[in-house]
Formats: structure tokens, sequence, C-alpha cells
DNA sequence: CTAACTTTGTTAAAAAAATAACAATCTTTA
DNA sequence: TAAAGATTGTTATTTTTTTAACAAAGTTAG
């Protein structure tokens, strides 16, 4: 046991950027009822090898056991700790446009443990606008909202022109992580964690292999 | 001058994920008609290193003039002929839901030539619906739909559960790419290229973030 | 025009990540 | 219960990626 959990540490941002990965095939084998899977079954399936696959987990611990592989439940439920699942999450989402619509509706976040609590939109919103259950307020009530709600996250989908005003009070009504799909560099102080959502990157990803395919083979290496 | 454009060579994956970038901040800077940059200022504003950035530009050639720097007119422009942004990118979209619309309606798709020729979906939508100007069809007009225009990229914003038919239409009628968002893999002949969006995962990666914080440092090394 | 700067493209070195190899050990089968 | 087989966790090796260093070449200022 030398896996790496002491304060200080450092886990590679690529490992945990597989993470989601490994939950999300986990969750598939979980929902068809598979019990166990070795490292070199799941790797197959994921398109990586299962040297990666066991290297990776062997940052958080010892989930294994030899000869067998890994029950599904358990690795999903260690995986699941890791990215912090296993307790609820509560957000709040603001600007209720087409993108925070989509959002707000897409499915697996509850399953997860990802709560929206509210959202909220620039436009006085019509009385009573449900989407998805919750109840669309009109932005200025985020401040004070904020003061009596403990949330978690806050997930922008305002367009670019309001994201740092919206950024702002976020951050002074105490959310400690910030989901960004505007446009647009958010300034935010250290121990407030930003991710930035670049939809149009795996676009130009696109285009490029679309543009340099047929010189024999791609000319791209994974 | 050793760039590589030679046919099969390969250009790591990890460099064109970066392009988008680059992009993205040369137009930035191209807006604010900003007319030089060094490799240093620009690596600062990203967040890289100088040596990076130069390398990264080398696989593809020599843009930059010593002692001045680069125009950013010229590396924009090189920038976009390498992603394939130098001439017009057909596309179509299915799945005219929030998500659908979202996309439909993303700002700064048209300026960089990704052009949305037609929408469809799968319910008989309202006459003459239209959506930032796209008029949206019923799914049973995909098919035909190709084979009277030349689409390159196929968007697919549909439920999980279409996903799979849509792209099989999709690659009969000949596009070469599908930028999928429905979460599901998507079986497609070797020359489809496929991006597929998991937006959920950065969500993950900042709940892994907001669970590890306060052991003295981030237990992530970028 | 010259000399002092600046900045690139490229090569070399260092660091990080992926892969391979294998002892340890658990499972399965007979 | 014992032997054969399977699979992990870990260490070693290889490969890839990043960073550093620097000669070459252009710019700027006087």
């Amino acid at each position: 046991m030398t896996h790496n959990d002491a304060p200080g540490s450092k886990i590679p941002m690529v490992v945990i950027k597989r993470l989601p990965v490994y939950q999300r095939y986990l969750s598939e084998l979980q929902k068809k009822e598979v019990e166990r899977i070795s490292s070199g079954e799941l790797a197959a399936k994921i398109g990586i090898t299962a040297s990666q696959l066991r290297h990776d987990l062997s940052c958080f611990g010892n989930f294994g056991q030899q000869g067998y592989g890994y029950k599904v439940d358990d690795l999903l439920f260690e995986v699941n700790k890791i990215l912090g699942l296993d307790h609820n999450i509560y957000m709040v989402l603001i600007g209720a446009g087409n993108l925070g619509r989509a959002v707000l509706s897409y499915p697996n976040f509850l399953s997860r443990g990802f709560i929206f609590k509210a959202a909220f939109d620039q436009k006085q919103p019509p009385v009573n606008l449900n989407i998805e259950g919750i109840l669309v307020q009109p932005v200025r009530e985020l401040e004070s909202y904020l003061k009596e709600q403990l949330i978690d996250i806050g997930v922008i989908t305002t367009p670019a022109a309001n994201a740092q005003e919206i950024a702002d009070i976020l951050v002074a009504g105490g959310v400690r992580g910030i989901w960004n799909f505007a446009p647009i560099s958010l300034k935010t102080p250290e121990n407030v964690v930003v991710e930035h959502v670049h939809i149009s990157e795996s676009l130009l990803v696109l285009s490029y292999q679309l543009c340099h395919k047929g010189f024999g083979r791609l000319p791209v290496s994974y």
C-alpha cells in the first residue's frame, strides 16, 4: 500500500481527468448488473491499456483482488468517493436560456448527487416558471438566496457580458466552485475552483481531423 | 524549416488540442487590434511556457520573425488554416431540444466558417419553426436532404436512444464527421471522425477539486 | 551603419506519462 | 487440499511531453 492520499501529495491532472471516464464505464457495468471485471476487460472497453488503468487506480488505493479482478460495485463506490460523489453537491444555475435549460435537464445529474437548488435569469421570469421542477427566479434574488442557502457550485450559462458580474456575486455568496459555460475567462480568488467549458474546442479538433485526413494515415498520434 | 507536413507524419494529439486555445487568444488579440505579439507575451496570457508555444507552432511551420515576434493577423491566419477554418464547413443538426437550440445559437460559429445548413427534429416541428434562421424539418427528411446537399459534419443533440440511428443515416448520407452530444458511444466506419462531447466530465473534475481542497495545497499537478 | 537588444526555431536535457514486466497472492478446479 | 491459472499492485523501462538553452537572424536606437 503506497497510495497517495497524504496531505500535499500530488495526483497528476491527466489521471484525474480519466476518473470520470472510469466512473461512466463502471456505472454502465453496474446498470448491466455485471458483478466483476478485470483491469484488462475494463481497459479494453475504454480503449486504454490495463497497465494504465491499474496504475491510475493505484494512486488512490488498492481496490482489486489478485486472481479475481475488481468488484464493479466496490470499485464504482471508491471512484465515486474519490470524485466526491458520495455526498450531495448543491448547485444553482444562472442564465435560463437554451443552454441553461439544457444543463438543468441533463440526465444523470441527480443520480450522481448533483442537485440544482435554484435557477435565476436576468429577465423577470414569468411567474412560477418551472424548468425540470426548478423555479426560475429573477437574478436580483441571487445574492440574498446565497445568504440563506449553502451552495457548493454556481453554474453560469449567461451571455459572456454578464458572466463576471454573476461570478462576483457567487464568490461573495460563498460558493466554492464555478462551472462556467460563458466564453470568457473569469477572475476569481484562488480558493474558488473554476471549470471553464469550451464546447467549441472539440469542434475545432474535429475540423482539424477532417482537414488532415487522407495522407495515408491520419497525421495524429493519440 | 523542419516542420511536419509530410504525408504520414504525426502531430501529437496534445498539440492539436492546444490549437483551439491559440486560435481563441489570437482572435481576441485581433479584435483588440493588437498587431504583434511575442511567444513570451502570448504564452503568459494563455498560461503556458513560451517554449511550448514555439515548439507547438514549429510542428506546422515558421510563422514568426526573430527579434520581432509574430504578426497577430498572420499567425491567426495560419492557425485557422491548420484547423481547417480557412473555408466553410457545412453542418446539420439533429435534435432541436434545449441543447440543440443552444448549439444552433452558439455565437462565433459563423465567423469561423461553421455554417448550419439545416436542423431536424423527431417530432413533427410546427410549420416553419425557425431557430436562429434555420428551418427545423422533420427528421424523416434527413436522408433525402443529405442526398441533395454536401454536408461535412452532423451534430447530434438527440437523446441517447436515437443517436445511433441518426449516426447511421448521417454516415450513409456521406458526412465525414460527427459532433456527438448524446451520452452514448457511436459505432461508425473508420473514415468518419467522431468527437464526443462529455459535458459532465468537467463537472466531475470540479467536484474532485472541491473535495480535495484544504490539504495544504491542492493535490493536483497540472 | 553599427552595436546592443530581442526573439525566433531548433536542439538538448529534464520531467512526466505510458507501457511492460513480474513477484505476490488470490481463485478455481479437480 | 494441492496444483494450475489468473490478476493485481508495484517497480523498471520506454516513450512522450515539457522545459531549458542557445545559435542565428532580425530589430531598434543612436
